[in-house]
RNA sequence: GUGGAUGUAGCUCAGUUGGUUAGAGCACUGGAUUGUGGUUCCAGGAGUCGUGGGUUCGAGUCCCAUCUUCCACCCCA
């Protein structure tokens, strides 16, 4: 057989060790705030039933979707003459019935209905897995990434929204990125095409306000008359799209702009509420009222988030919402619930690519052991458990081979403290222990030798 | 899903209008230094030129297909 060249499938990575030092700094930071503000742990399969993930995302999510095929003969029950007929769509039905989970909302809602005995409500829980997007890869944007998810289940207090504000405040501050924080409540979107007098268009119209940034009013206008929306309707609009102001300013423009509408009013409720909790906790982050802020998963109701980082262009970095009818699908209805979302590997990028990481973090043991011989590791190897008692990392490297191999390794790996225990020093009953970072080295005694290391390492 | 670029050693890249045996730097291995890394010097190994077809006396170079990575759109973490 030929020898092929090893790859793997389009858009997923190896990680090294050097990364996933990195990565783990990033999820152990995270998980740190998620447990200190009371949310527990959960996983969830990798993959779902595909009627638990379908018609979640939107049209665009569906198509998303990796789908695996049917183990066994997937081809049996389909006639033959009517399989050449069908479309891959319809075919995809047929021969499979499970998908790899999009996000980790929906398994989540999934559970909350499935175990609704078990669990008290409301529920806090944080998840951090993988999720898989048949997307095209670009920067930024994997097929394999994960998701860092907090989200309180079974509550409709804009308590909850502020905590998650909190929380990514912290997780930022923690991370040393800064970001700005993107508000908004699809209620007001809501509001904004009633007024406009076509509620039926929010998608389009939301879509399209979501481009502001980037492509201007102008664009987005002609956007929404395309989607054959009235021109009285887009003239409407157009003070909402150029509108500059604070975050108090916008609510009573809008407060005005919105009267009429029920719902928007609701949803303008709901800000307030928030903003003013907001105010009260003392938070060093910037957060700003968005109303062109969209979010594309067809699940959220009310208020809506994105962080994005502001020194590096990367999409954002964090997002999610208020979700009251994801449980209600799955037969529990009214149970509403908030959650976001952090991107782990888009918030590597932003510190990769910014220099966040701090040095601190890159050795894997402080203290490693040059081995002399058969006769000196044998001596060491006591010595290592007692280190290791000590909560030192610590290590014997394992062959007998040059020292200079073995200080280069030393040197690779970022190792700052090597001991030195050959015949001399066995024979003075005395540890040679050599700081790496500036080249110096000292004899002490077997008695000081793990009172010396504390003191180096600590 | 649409449009565009890209691929030569582990990495970053040279390689002329198609013409002998495809090069460099870094990295790696060995030596100078039989118990001392990050500096220096010397030597060495390493590439089916992404893959598969085609054109040609001859293809890393031209053509087609396919895969990868990257960019824009769409959408999103």
């Amino acid at each position: 057989m030929a020898i092929q060249k090893p790859t793997i499938p389009k858009g997923t990575r190896d990680f090294s060790p050097h990364e996933m030092i990195r990565r783990n700094y990033i999820f152990r930071t995270i998980e740190e705030v998620f447990k200190k503000s009371g949310y527990q742990p959960l996983e969830t399969p990798a993959m779902e039933n595909l009627s638990i993930l379908l018609g979640k995302y939107g049209e665009e999510g569906d198509r998303l979707l990796f789908r695996i095929i049917n183990s066994g003969d997937f081809l049996s029950g389909i006639d033959p003459d009517e399989l050449t007929k069908m479309s891959a769509r319809d075919l995809s039905k047929r021969i499979s019935g499970k998908g790899l989970r999009y996000d980790l909302t929906v398994p989540f809602a999934r559970f909350v209905v499935q175990h609704r005995n078990e669990i008290t409500l409301p529920f806090k829980r944080y998840q951090i897995q993988p999720v898989w997007r048949a997307d095209r890869p670009q920067k930024g944007r994997y097929r394999e990434f994960y998701q860092c998810d907090v989200d309180v289940i079974g509550s409709t207090s804009l308590l909850n929204e502020a905590e998650l504000v909190q929380i990514m405040d912290e997780v930022f501050n923690k991370l040393n990125v800064p970001v700005e924080i993107r508000l908004n409540n699809r209620k007001v979107l809501a509001g904004i095409s009633e007024m406009m007098g076509v509620p039926e268009k929010m998608k389009d119209i939301t879509i399209a306000m979501d481009k502001l940034e980037k492509v201007g009013p102008e664009r987005v206008t002609e956007e929404i008359r395309e989607k054959g929306i009235p021109p009285e309707a887009v003239a409407k609009l157009k003070p909402i799209l150029t509108f500059v102001g604070t975050n108090g300013e916008k609510i009573s423009f809008l407060n005005d702009m919105l009267a009429s509408s029920a719902i928007g009013m609701e949803g303008m409720k709901d800000l307030k509420k928030l903003l003013n909790y907001l105010e009260k906790s003392d938070l060093s982050v910037n957060y700003t009222l968005d109303l062109t802020l969209a979010r594309g998963l067809d699940y959220y109701t009310g208020t809506i988030f994105e962080v994005v980082a502001t020194e590096w262009q990367i999409g954002s970095i964090c997002g999610g919402g208020r979700y009251d009818d994801l449980a209600g699908i799955f037969g529990m209805p009214g149970v509403s619930g908030v959650g976001v979302s952090f991107g782990a590997d888009r918030i590597y990028d932003v510190m990769l690519n910014t220099g966040k990481f701090p040095e601190a973090i890159e050795s894997s043991a402080p203290v490693l052991f040059l081995n002399f011989g058969e006769e000196e590791a044998g001596y060491i190897l006591p010595l290592l458990k007692q280190i290791r008692q000590l909560g030192i990392a610590a290590e014997l490297y394992p062959d007998p081979v040059k020292i200079k191999k073995q200080m280069n390794y030393a040197n690779q790996n970022q190792v700052p403290v090597v001991v030195f225990i050959g015949k001399d020093e066995l024979n003075e009953k005395m540890a040679g222990i050599k700081i790496m970072a500036t080249g110096e080295q000292e004899k002490v005694s077997f008695d000081q030798l793990m009172e010396k290391l504390v003191a180096l390492t600590g």
